[in-house]
DNA sequence: TCGACGACCTAACCTAGATAAAAGCGGCCC
DNA sequence: GGGCCGCTTTTATCTAGGTTAGGTCGTCGA
């Protein structure tokens, strides 16, 4: 597979905080077979009900999960970024139930879903390490069921702030709870599932009370522990600390 | 393991439906070790914080999973029921980050997490025949984002009471659109992300649109396919069809 | 037989957030 | 430099669903 790109190797330090990985099955995991794909802003990378061949490792770039309603509406049902599984899901499971979208323009590697399979059957400790993470992404899921179901909108908003800069940093892709936010407003109101007008009025908000400032799309949480008590934040769903599974 | 609770064999049939089991697999999942517990009504199977050392596996009855917001509301993610494992999440993950809470009586298999990953990790088919029960659970997750997210009061609660209905069938629970709710209508709310007031308005109004009729806690959907457009329900999410995951 | 309790149901009123419509405000392309 | 487009911001108005409060009914236990 020539030179990797340096995005697996974080991949492996990813999986590598919450499961043990052997040497060998680093090495598997960085030898998995793929090609590169640049996609522009806004590209498809699954539709739903597509019977996906391929899993997609984003290497940079953003991108989101989604579905729409029957009467239109978007639900953004999560964001992912560099170094994360897209679609680990349905690399299992035959049609996809959801598509998945860039936000930005992102570097992907489309790894054989084939391939996947046959790492994860063939090598336990890879198959763990690979459930493990997609059972985080389902923690993530539960949290935003929480989110969207029983927050008012100020700490649905301030939610969804705090568990990106937590991620933005844990990714290396922020510090100081300052990043960059790669989404409009209207995203953002998918995601939290309110308009785009109101979210606009609650940032405005966060805004005029000191607990954030921004700039166009970035964004500084001056306040984190007022923040972390407004969002009604606790990490504990992301299980970013340390080990997930005990070794059997 | 003495004679075993003949639900065991049921949640084999389970997996298989999505992921072909050899006949060893088959007999290391019901020999699996356990001990049974018998739960009354609103007894906790997990909390929220819990370092879980059993895997629970629900051989009769009904439970639910959720979370406390800082508030004090109650988020229910999902429902349960038999043949089903309760928090597979957590036998993976150190540390539980929600209740797992009985609707009614309840027989459980409490199975060491142990034995589950040693299990898990020895025989690949059943660890990939355990990581996609899970990725299901995490798609029926995804669909109640949408679902709290972007649908209104009716197509909600429509929407919970048509997987309900289709799922209670696949589990041989139910025939005809017809069945035994096993939840208060403040469950009910919690689950949608409704309150229990307006949720009594919707069932009103369901019952005299025709859709659906009620005697106490039982439920019939009269007219499954307005159903199904009211609720906005496609039960392509469940997974309920067949092989999920092409042997590689 | 009488509470006590839990679930269900209803009605009157209120508010958080939706909707609609328009104005600013950069970019960016020609 | 001008026009267009996508995003943000704001204001005014409306409504779905929340809140509060109380009543009914069935069951269970004393």
């Amino acid at each position: 597979m020539r030179d990797q790109h340096p995005t697996f190797e974080k991949m492996v330090q990813r999986l590598e905080r919450r499961s043990p990985l052997s040497p060998s099955s680093r090495q598997a995991l960085l030898g998995l077979p793929h090609n590169l794909r640049k996609l522009a802003a806004g590209a498809h990378i699954v539709r739903d009900g597509d019977c996906t061949e391929h899993c997609a490792l984003l290497l940079s770039g953003f991108a989101y999960r989604y579905k729409i309603t029957g009467e239109g509406a978007r639900q953004i049902i999560s964001i992912h970024m560099a170094a994360e599984f897209v679609d680990l899901q349905n690399a299992m499971l035959q049609m996809s139930d959801h598509s998945v979208q860039t936000l930005t323009e992102v570097e992907a590697a489309m790894i054989p879903r084939q391939a996947v399979q046959e790492l994860a059957l063939g090598n336990p400790e890879i198959g763990q390490a690979l459930w493990i993470d997609t059972l985080i992404d389902a923690s993530i899921f539960r949290e935003w069921v929480v989110n969207v179901g029983r927050r008012d909108s100020r700490a649905r908003v301030a939610h969804l702030l705090c568990e990106f800069s937590l991620r933005m940093e844990a990714a290396g892709l922020a510090r100081d709870h300052r990043y960059e936010l790669p989404m409009t407003q209207e995203q953002l109101a998918d995601a939290v599932g309110l308009t785009s007008v109101h979210v606009n009025r609650v940032l405005k908000q966060l805004g005029e009370e000191g607990l954030i400032s921004r700039d166009k799309r970035s964004i500084v949480i001056e306040d984190w522990d007022r923040m972390r008590h407004v969002g009604d934040f606790n990490e504990r769903y992301l299980h970013h600390d340390g080990q997930a599974a005990r070794a059997a």
